[in-house]
DNA sequence: TCTTAGCACTCGATGCGGTAGAGTGCTAAC
DNA sequence: GTTAGCACTCTACCGCATCGAGTGCTAAGA
């Protein structure tokens, strides 16, 4: 049984170096030449069967050079890489976008993902923030648009505001909708969605008999908690950095990937997929779905009060610049969870 | 002089209508084949020739066929086309999108977006509606969140609502909160944005000076007109269905075309180049933006009270359905401009 | 005068053999 | 244990011949 030993890390780490800039495999020669490891091309050649007998990396083809195979890469992120310091116009570039701190989480979301992507050039998964708990009421309003439509708004005491139009008679005023929004209030305000049922609708009906033509309305809107979560939503940043990447240049898989992305159930699978805390990469068929079988993804969640109420991540092919892409999501994930816990407050 | 006859007509639209599904050129024999024009394929390439002097087709060498050049696909829009007609399945499923009728008016025009590039299986470009007139306050709201931080909603008369969270003092409670929204709505509502200029700030300013410390944080988010805008945003559906279209299977070409829909400044000059009312077929060149050179836009606008407020369009290659897609994009902004007209009302 | 059969011609696509070069594995010497 | 040397393998590339689709032209026929 062969045994990795210090030379035949440098080795594996050269070849994973040299093919993640070039995407060309990579041969013996080079690797003696622009490595400097001391030793002529037929010492690497030894070192670099016994890496194949080990299943770290693959030959295309005789007489071509090697690639790293998923089992190098892991190898790799486990045991070899020395993640990369940010520069400084990086942590500038993520210190300035989280400054605006009056947010709603659901826009540093979005924030992030667009940092992720800018970054490491390549395509950025972001979940939305999962409620901890459930949303509760914090306000809710009617305002009348025209002589037979209102405006419902609910707020959230997330800060997400729900708005729709409804239909109501023609003799309701802004008065009479003033009292209605009166005893919404009083009678919903605090309480979180789930709470809502029928008793405490059953006695708004009552009071509100008169108004009982748009009531139905209204109430539909708050008993719709899928309205009210971001949960499933999930952003995607830069899909078009893909096409730099020339594993991608064959439309077949450009296909194969780009209709798996417009699938959000598909992605969600993905992006949380035997998530836990923390960093997580997922290197080619370390991944449960067959279509992103030469991608990796690297992940991380967010969470507060040490619940987990969402993941960001980075999608790339397999030959990925690990050492960079894993610094980045890591501290934009440890960012993140510091401008929420400075936000928690009011949430 | 060669002259269009009945003929050379004939022979142009075979040409057309082969390649346009089989986007490979067209020969003579082909046509004499299968487009039954009782003449031998001798006969239909002396056509050919002629057609080619008039720059209607072209040879992309010599024993190639003929393919339509920019300028065929116009005579063919022009003068030979025969609009196909919606089929039953496609006739309900518009009408079906369209049932709900409580809707916002960015809604509907996001899901004419989705109808577009689901029915002709191009891109589908929608511009968000632009007021005819400036939006005006219909209601302000504001409601305490946590001590030290309040939502100030904004309703517009256009069926628009605006949200942002402000910081407060500590000391500022729900009733200040509606004592101030009140004074607001008294001054504000009603007025459309661009009357709220300063005097009027300074009256409510003078008003409300204990609560000075908060508003203008207030005030900000009124005076941010962009905000109230979705009339810069430009909605793409579908776009990975340029995928399936052949003279996209080069990865060039395809960046190209992909950054510029990433670029919404230059889809807003796509989408209302030489905008007139109705619509609009721009084939290759006849578009004033090169990336789209050989790409085909059909557009078209819709109005309220006769007033241009936005377009929607397919993007497709010149080698495009026109019969069908100029149907469909005619038709939606047909159903788009009644929808629109229904709802008017509460504009 | 228009149509068409026939034919020579052009040019891309395809396939094949040969070559160059990159890279390997093995062996034998250091 | 390392390395120089060498035979071997396989891809990429080039040139060449061939095939076939499609053309333009010409001359005969309607």
């Amino acid at each position: 049984m062969v045994k990795m030993d210090d030379r035949k890390k440098k080795v594996l780490a050269a070849i994973i170096h040299d093919y993640i800039q070039t995407a060309e495999p990579v041969g013996s020669r080079t690797i003696s030449r622009k490595y400097k490891l001391g030793v002529s091309p037929a010492t690497i050649r030894n070192e670099m069967a016994d890496l194949e007998e080990l299943g770290l990396i693959e030959q295309p083809h005789t007489s071509a050079g090697r690639v790293p195979s998923d089992l190098g890469y892991r190898y790799y992120v486990d045991h070899l890489m020395e993640p990369e310091k940010l520069t400084p116009s990086e942590e500038e570039l993520i210190k300035r976008s989280y400054e605006d701190k009056s947010q709603e989480i659901g826009k540093l979301i979005v924030r992030t993902g667009q940092l992720l992507s800018r970054l490491t050039n390549y395509t950025s998964m972001v979940m939305g923030p999962k409620r901890g708990r459930v949303a509760a009421i914090k306000h809710i309003q009617l305002v009348s648009m025209t002589p037979t439509k209102a405006m419902v708004i609910v707020v959230l005491d997330t800060g997400s505001v729900h708005h729709q139009l409804i239909d109501v008679a023609e003799n309701i005023t802004q008065a009479d909708l003033d009292q209605v929004s009166k005893i919404l209030n009083a009678k919903l305000s605090g309480l979180n969605m789930k709470r809502i049922k029928m008793t405490i609708l059953s006695e708004i009906y009552l009071e509100l008999a008169k108004y009982k033509s748009f009531m139905d309305a209204a109430l539909e809107l708050l008993q719709d908690h899928r309205g009210y979560d971001t949960e499933d939503k999930i952003y995607l940043v830069g899909v078009y950095n893909i096409l730099n990447q020339p594993e991608f240049h064959n439309i077949e898989k450009l296909k194969t990937l780009l209709s798996l992305l417009e699938q959000e159930k598909l992605l969600h699978e993905i992006l949380v997929d035997k998530q836990s805390e923390g960093l997580t990469v997922r290197i080619g068929v370390e991944n449960s779905c067959d279509q992103i079988k030469d991608c990796t993804m690297v992940t991380a969640t967010y969470q507060i009060d040490d619940q987990i109420i969402g993941s960001i991540g980075v999608l790339g092919p397999t030959r990925m610049e690990y050492a960079k892409v894993i610094t980045i999501v890591d501290h934009m994930a440890k960012v993140l969870n510091k401008t929420l816990e400075e936000m928690k407050r009011w949430r």
